[in-house]
DNA sequence: TGTACATCAGTGAACGCGCGTTCACTGATGTAC
DNA sequence: TGTACATCAGTGAACGCGCGTTCACTGATGTAC
C-alpha cells in the first residue's frame, strides 16, 4: 500500500487539476473557480486549500498540465511523420494546431493574459519542454541566428492556431490542416 | 447647442468606453466591470445601464473601439512607408505589432476567448475594416487563392505579436521590430 | 497484538467583498401651446 | 414670453449571488512503544 489512496481521497490534487482542465474546456478560463473545481471533484469547497494555497496556485498547476499535454500533442504528431526535417517541423505544427483546437480554453490560459506564478518550477519545466520541441524541429533550418528560424516557424503556427480558435479569417475553411499545409509553403525554410 | 452635453453628462457613453479601455489597459480584461468603469467616469454605478443593457454590451463596445484603434495603427504605419507593396505589408505588420504591444489587454479581448455580441453591427463593421487592411496589403502577393497569402502574412504577424506580448520566446530581444524584420524575411512573398 | 498519539485531509459554517441588476426617485432638458 | 408637461440621464439604496479565504472541528491514517 505504498501508493494509491494514501489518505482519504487518493490524490485529490491530481483530481482537482483534472477537474479544472475539464471546467476550462467546457466553460472557458474565466469560469475557473476553486468552488466549482471542488464540487466537480466531489469534495467540499474548503478541501482544495490543503493542496493549493490560493486560486493562483491552482491556475498555475492547470496551465502546467496544459503544457504537458501540449508537448505530448506535438510529439505524437512528429512521431507520425518522422521522415524528413520538413515533415517533423510540419508534424510539430499540426500537433500544435490540434492541441489548440481541442483545448482552446487551456491554450488561451497558456498564451493569453491569464496570470500564473511564473516562477513555479513545474510550470517552468513543462513550458521549457514545449519550447524545446520547437527548437529541436527548427534546428535543421537554422541560419545565422537559430532563434530567428524558431520564431519564424513558431510565429506562423501560433498565429494560425490562435486565429483558428478565435474564429478569425478562416470561417469557411473545410479543412484547417489542409489550409495550414498551404500556408506553411510560404515559409522559405531551406533558404535560411 | 445642437451638440455637446445634450443632457447631464455629455456623451457618457463615449466616456464609459474610454474609461473601459483605460481600465483594461491598466488592469487587464478580467478587471473590467460596470462598477469600476462607472466610478472611473465619475458617475454612479447604475448610470451605465442607460447606455449599455448589460456588461456584454459594454465589452462589445470596448472591443469595437479596439478595432478602430487597431486599424488606425496599421494605417498610420503603412502611410509612413508607402513606397512598395512590400513596404506596405511590412508597415501594416509593424502597426499590428505596435498596437498589440501598446494595448495588450485590448488585443487579448479582440482575439482571445472573451465573449462579445458577435452580431453587433458596430463590432462587425470595425472588425471588417481591420481585416480589409490586411487583405489590401496582401493583394499584390496573391497567388491562386488570395486567402492563402492573407493568412500567411496574418498568421505570421499575429503569432509574433501574440508571443511578444505574452513574453514567450523573445525575452532578451533588444528591439522587437528589428527582430520581426528578420522573421518577415522568411516569408517567401514574391514567389507566390 | 494492543494502545496512545501525532499527523493531516476533508468538513461545514461563517466572514466580508465585489459584482450585475433592479427600482423608485430626482432633477435637468427640450418642447408644445 | 411664460407655463405645463413629457422625456430621459443620473442617483442611491437594495437585492441576491458566487467568490476566496479562514477556522474550529472530525475522523481516518500511520507510527511509536
Amino acid at each position: 500500500m505504498a501508493e494509491g489512496k494514501p489518505h482519504h481521497h487518493g490524490n485529490l490534487r491530481a483530481a482537482l487539476v483534472e477537474a479544472g482542465v475539464a471546467l476550462v474546456h467546457r466553460d472557458g478560463p474565466d469560469a475557473l473557480s476553486i468552488r466549482k473545481v471542488a464540487a466537480a471533484a466531489g469534495v467540499s469547497h474548503a478541501a482544495p486549500a490543503h493542496h493549493f494555497p490560493s486560486l493562483l496556485h491552482l491556475r498555475t498547476a492547470i496551465v502546467a498540465e496544459g503544457y504537458r499535454r501540449f508537448t505530448a500533442s506535438m510529439e505524437t504528431a512528429i512521431a507520425e511523420a518522422p521522415n524528413t526535417p520538413r515533415d517533423a517541423a510540419l508534424g510539430a505544427c499540426l500537433g500544435y494546431l490540434r492541441f489548440a483546437r481541442a483545448n482552446s480554453g487551456l491554450f488561451d490560459m497558456m498564451f493569453g493574459t491569464t496570470d500564473c506564478i511564473h516562477d513555479d518550477p513545474d510550470l517552468r519545466e513543462t513550458a521549457d519542454a514545449s519550447y524545446a520541441v520547437l527548437a529541436r524541429i527548427s534546428a535543421p533550418f537554422a541560419g545565422a541566428d537559430p532563434v530567428d528560424t524558431e520564431l519564424a516557424i513558431w510565429s506562423m503556427i501560433h498565429g494560425f492556431a490562435s486565429l483558428a480558435i478565435s474564429g478569425n479569417g478562416m470561417h469557411d475553411a473545410p479543412d484547417l490542416e489542409e489550409l495550414f499545409l498551404r500556408i506553411f509553403e510560404a515559409l522559405d525554410l531551406s533558404a535560411r
